[in-house]
DNA sequence: TCTCCATTGCACACTGCTGTGCAATGTACA
DNA sequence: TGTACATTGCACAGCAGTGTGCAATGGAGA
């Protein structure tokens, strides 16, 4: 014996397994992005393994999904709470978090599809931590009187979020173009002025 | 022989059988608007009919919804057609347009969803005139000042209308409390000032 | 060298759907 | 009364996907 934990155990064994799952997961969410029923030996083929080798990572195609939303409920919700910690304001807050959700949301667009239909349940109550903090986040907007309220918080929060990818899926697939145009949308349909919204992107991406 | 022509050649025979159709397609948008991926023995039992009746009827399942689809289309257009021809300015014409609309388009909102899928090119294609008159409608709002140009009209127009539609998810299914407050937020989306959107939608229902 | 084990390749059973064929059955119409 | 025909009930073939079992294979580690 000559480590005391587990990590270092085998070092090159779990390290290819590793990423062999890990390459799974990052092609599942390339192959589903681009067709949501796509199937378990579809995402393998793109994955450079055998339908087999995807069952002996995730049990269940329920698995898969499960763990693609883990990841991403993770990272995004990092993201916005990071954003609303700061004191800025709230629409200056959600122009940082659509500049810095972006990339990685787009990743995981996905699931704003796979929301509906079979394992629509499942997601949408992972879900449930990141659709609350964006809803605290409009809700302080309305508050705070630089959000509209002629809907509830918890409902236009979905709905600006919507229009982010709505603008994004009828963008080139290169999304960087369509950041701004995004962010002025989505802000427009919270209520903030046109002419506040463009002062807020100002000259980004 | 007392007829001449072919319509009452056999009144009740025929009648029963357009009967069958309608309900079917009535039926249909039903059962899909609540669950898009439903089969055809989901949609024979709501409809009180066996699958094979249905099959009698549509050849195909897409067959049946290019049916609804095409049903769907001539319905809209009409609408959209006749609230272009009238001389108001787009943003009225908009508020118009989705107060009419709303019945109509609340039943066929399952298209939405099915045009991701396995049907959305062809659903897309007959959708195709519609989708140019309300761009149609959303460019000469731009043209006029009323509208933002932050996007180009053909995809602001989608993203209204999609905002639309969204709101009414989000809603109780009786959609009636929610017509204000989507055209409202439709509005806001296109980029009309919150105070000018309250102001145009009045106080409809 | 020998052992472990992730991966492979193939087999299989199961499910759920589509679309078709065909012989009843019942009802409107001549 | 008899014919035409929409509907039914059932059977069948086909397809696509899921999830499992099991014997090779081959490379990394003891």
């Amino acid at each position: 014996m000559c480590n005391n934990g587990v990590v270092p155990t085998e070092s090159s064994r779990v390290r290819s397994m590793n990423e062999t799952r890990d390459r799974i997961l990052d092609v599942a969410l390339d192959v589903l992005g681009e067709n949501p029923d796509a199937g378990m030996g579809e995402i393998a083929s793109a994955a450079g393994v055998v339908r087999r080798t995807v069952y002996g990572h995730f049990p269940s195609r329920l698995d898969l999904v499960r763990t693609l939303t883990e990841r991403a409920v993770t990272e995004m919700t990092g993201v916005l709470a990071e954003v609303n910690a700061s004191d800025a304001e709230a629409d200056a807050a959600w122009v940082a978090f659509v500049a810095r959700l972006w990339p990685v949301a787009h990743r995981y667009r996905v699931l704003l599809a796979l929301r509906r239909g079979e394992y629509g349940e499942a997601i949408h109550g992972l879900l449930g931590p990141f659709d609350e903090l964006l809803a605290d986040l409009v809700q302080r907007g309305q508050d705070g009187d630089v959000f509209a309220r002629h809907l509830p918080a918890d409902t236009l929060s979905q709905l600006a979020y919507g229009v982010v990818f709505a603008v994004a899926d009828s963008d080139l697939p290169n999304g960087a173009p369509g950041t701004r145009a995004a962010t002025i949308t989505s802000l427009l349909t919270l209520g903030v002025p046109e002419t506040r919204a463009i002062a807020l992107v100002g000259d980004q991406p």
